[in-house]
DNA sequence: CTGAAAGCGCTTACAG
DNA sequence: CTGAAAGCGCTTACAG
């Protein structure tokens, strides 16, 4: 079970490891005729490059790092996280790219895997998500020299380029659709507040709302939690004037949102009117199924990582803008009964 | 920003490369006060290994490989992924083992990723999850001689040691518990049927079943997701002696069985009962909040670890048997109306 | 276009 | 207990 090396395939084909290398690599430097013999050798051994050897003298690990920083109680019930990560292994894993990833509690947990990462050269770029307002992590990436790409964007950070969509537009379409079926009183319970992408979604909500000329707009932080998304769905509810229309910013909180309703014999949508920010298959489940913003985040994956792949191959780094994402009308809106 | 080497230290510290090697790695063949200045030195560098170089000359990769194979579909919905990896993790960082994740269509896939890790020398061992009945990939490690850890066991699996909890007992005590309430039609709505796992479950809910006089147990199977769950349920709760208790293999599908009750105007727990393999904070919004087998996953992955680095340190790769799981009551469960 | 050689940064026998 | 050397399997200048 001796793994075969270039040495093998060298002798077999009568050339030299330097040979070998450059015909593996496809560069230019052997005839095509002595490039196809080597070829023909290194299929008929097996063989594959050894990874570590790789490593160390092209001074790259043929890695890409993705953490994951947010409190393990409120991850995973997303589908979000599990379908960026295939999309992300779907174009990397074609280059031979592994993804290396993980789970740590909060912020400087991240940065100090970050840190490791590079001074054991485990990984070539990183993909960078949840971006905060004030971003101590773009200014990491120019210190280490590590070449990175923003998920959620939108537009460039420092010299880090992103792959984005417009969560802005998205919102807006959410207010027009709500106030269209007449709402006055929409709330918003959203997520973590210092994240970026949900300022730009509280920015949207709050012009969106007032060019409907709707004052009553509240905006509820949480952590994305079920819990939360149900204490402040339950606050909104018993206040004197609650909302008749909630936009939450996940599935797992508006699926919590229907369950304090029902409870406290809030009828949806008769009575309460509801939106998840992204789509789930429990969001179709549900009774009544919620009307919920729809994105590809497998194909947002993928783009992501086709774009970092253009950097490390030297390219320019230009920001991608994804689709924006579609409202699908479910049964958990309707016009306000009052 | 050039990263110091082992070099650098020896030059400042006055001693070879091997003797740093040997002091770095706590080997004897230095003195103490050798070893200490070196230390020192190390740290005044901030020197790191560089994994690569390590890793050839070692020939380990310090990275553990985990490969989930589910259709994307019905994974990430649950959130025990999430918490086994974290749970993973925790154990492994501590020792500056990487953990390289890759989500698969299929079992073809997986064993696609396990060869192409071997042969790049990308792993130094994998943590096996979802066996199967018959499993291929026992005899498919036994001939790579890559070292592995099943997770979910029961028990040794040709050579490979186990990390598991006893799903049979846990599923007796919720039949116990049914039935103690006086249900007398019992079902459940199981996961993938060639799941090792499903099967284990199977026989002891037939078991249970029969030892309270229980003949009306059917178990019908499905892929997991909320959508096939939800598709049981609505065929077991039409059939003309519809059971007053369903058992589901996960969350999600219990999540959705609910959902189905309540558009088909069947109360629960007043008509059905209902309890879900797995708990999960929906599992606690939910109206009524679900009676669920909980179990701890974060330190069930961070037992499998532990026990898959004893087997790479030499150790004997004993099966470990986690906790039982337990089965907290709550009000989805309750003594039939009827 | 091809070959022989040096080097990536470690670990590991092997002499002293 | 210590030092000098070889080697892991590749890539990459550098001569021919």
């Amino acid at each position: 079970m001796k793994r075969p090396t270039i040495m093998d395939i060298a002798r077999r084909a009568g050339v030299s490891k330097g040979a070998v290398s450059m015909a593996l690599n496809g560069l230019p430097g052997v005839s095509e005729a002595t490039r196809s013999r080597i070829l023909e050798v290194a299929r008929e051994l097996d063989w594959h490059p050894n990874n570590a050897a790789r490593a160390l003298s092209a001074a790259r690990a043929d890695a890409i790092g993705l953490v994951l920083a947010r409190p393990a109680r409120t991850l995973g019930v997303e589908p979000f996280f599990f379908q960026l990560i295939s999309g992300l292994q779907a174009e990397l894993s074609g280059r031979r790219i592994a993804l290396l990833l993980q789970v740590v509690e909060d912020l400087d947990a991240e940065i100090a895997v970050y840190r490791q990462w590079w001074s054991e050269r485990r990984v070539d770029a990183v993909f960078l998500i949840d971006l905060r307002v004030e971003d101590p992590r773009v200014e990491l990436m120019e210190e280490l020299d590590l070449p990175a790409m923003v998920i959620g964007g939108p537009g460039h950070h420092g010299r880090l380029p992103s792959v984005w969509a417009d969560d802005a537009k998205a919102m807006t379409r959410i207010v027009d659709h709500l106030a269209g079926l007449g709402h006055r009183r929409i709330a918003r319970i959203a997520g973590l507040p210092d994240l970026l992408h949900t300022e730009r979604r509280t920015e949207a909500f709050r012009a969106a709302a007032h060019s409907h000329g709707i004052d009553a707009a509240p905006i509820l932080m949480t952590d994305y939690s079920g819990e939360q998304g149900a204490a402040a769905t339950r606050r909104l509810l018993r206040s004197p004037q609650p909302p008749t229309a909630i936009v939450y910013d996940n599935d797992v909180m508006a699926v919590a949102g229907v369950a304090v309703a029902t409870e406290l014999g809030v009828a949806v949508p008769a009575s309460l009117s509801i939106v998840a920010w992204d789509d789930s298959p429990l969001c179709q489940l549900l009774h009544p199924p919620l009307t919920a913003l729809t994105r590809d985040t497998f194909a947002f994956g993928a783009s992501a990582a086709r774009s970092l792949l253009a950097v490390l191959d030297g390219g320019e780094g230009a920001d991608v803008e994804d689709h924006v994402p579609i409202l699908v009308h479910r049964e958990s809106t309707s016009a306000p009964s009052a």
